[in-house]
DNA sequence: GTTCAAAGTTAGGCATGCCATAATTTCGGC
DNA sequence: GCCGAAATTATGGCATGCCTAACTTTGAAC
């Protein structure tokens, strides 16, 4: 029996560059500047440069030298099934161990490049197949399909606008903890009720009561307007 | 505020170390040939030879060569606090998302050496402090206590003997699917109905049927005898 | 007590993986 | 065509952890 060429597993670090390269790329297929990829790992340009050689030897991304990455089919599925991992694990932390939602993700961080497909797929059944993560991000499918929807910032809306409140980045426990202490989670119904210019804050009243929501939270929390 | 000596991280080699120089000194505390060390981890007695002076140098073993390794306070806590890991994970992976008995081993391997201690007690809760994992094994306690009883092997069990099956070793997938496939588990009664001389198999009794179990098998299945 | 095999150790290397600094090259706007 | 910013290469370091080969120690047999 002829040995196979065997891909060796990728290590955590190359998953990370993977995924990074997903997120800077717009979650999608553009070019990503060597620069911000290193930026976002914080790492020294130099070092990016490297690896990002190395995905590229590895079948999982097509490097232009000076003219950015991308990622190849391979290595954007590698990214996807990172991100599932990602946020399955965040939303079957905070469900079924009761993990508070600002401390999810650096749990699941670590957790992603260990999850075994086995019990990717028993986590996936129990949650019943969810499409989002406590933050709102979408999950990736079974088969790898993301879904993005566009949406628009808190900070980006006037006085007397209504929307819900979908998605918030779940890189900031902060923010997360701020947010959770007041009850704001996403899927909750908003009205701006008013708004300071120049990265002022804005107040949005989410139920009965009107929270003060600072120029860069707000600019974070992502939200679908109701027309 | 001056730096603390912080001790790195245990890579998950040194865990792995730990363990087993652990179960070879016979759960608790005298020297381990580095030879033995070495044929369980799979490596060459130069190699464990090494790693066992690096696991001095951290202050997690002693090692006095040529007559052996023993763990530290610090070693030993390290071990059992791995091992509790690896319990509390085969419970949980069985239990809440139901892997198969005969699977909980390998997954857990892998999880043992990144579970937060925040997950560990979450778990722990969530299962109310168990003191047995799926095959019978107690976890260590909270602050690491462990009781190991003393049990017989079914193998040393004569006809009309009736007991208890309490525990296996987790680390053969094939006796335990074997097991499993027959509904044979831990906790479970017997009678020993015959058996053949020479490592020969025993025939015992659980519950209505009457099984075969070879002599390696039997060797392996720890009951207690009930006097 | 000497001897000798087994057990154990040291010496020296190798491979992987990832990062850094310093020096150089390329790009692209002006 | 020049120049600064971006990116790349060249080199090297360090941590891990394994190996083989050669040596040393131990302890039991005689």
């Amino acid at each position: 029996m002829p040995l196979e060429p065997k891909t060796p597993a990728p290590t955590v670090a190359v998953e990370d560059y993977a995924k990074a390269i997903y997120a800077l790329s717009h979650d999608g297929r553009d070019a990503v500047a060597t620069t911000a990829l290193a930026e976002r790992l914080d790492v020294t340009p130099a070092s990016a440069s490297a690896m990002v050689k190395r995905l590229d030897e590895m079948g999982l991304a097509r490097h232009a030298p000076y003219h950015g990455v991308e990622l190849t089919d391979r290595g954007l599925q590698l990214a996807l099934e990172v991100i599932r991992h990602h946020r399955l694990l965040e939303l079957y932390l905070a469900e079924s161990l009761g993990v508070p939602w600002d401390r999810v993700h650096d749990e699941a961080e670590v957790l992603e490049h260990v999850l075994s497909e086995e019990l990717e797929e028993l986590i996936a059944v129990k949650l019943g197949d969810p499409e989002r993560d406590p933050h709102g991000d979408p999950i990736p499918s079974r088969d790898l399909e993301i879904v993005e929807l566009p949406t628009d910032t808190l900070a980006s809306l006037e006085p007397g606008a209504r929307g819900r409140f979908v998605r918030i980045s779940d890189s900031d426990p902060h923010m997360l903890r701020y947010l959770a202490e007041r009850g704001i989670a996403p899927g909750a119904d908003f009205e701006i009720v008013d708004k300071q210019p120049f990265g002022g804050p804005s107040f949005a009243r989410f139920g009965d009561a009107v929270h003060v929501l600072g120029g860069e939270l707000a600019s974070r929390m992502r939200v679908e307007v109701e027309r």
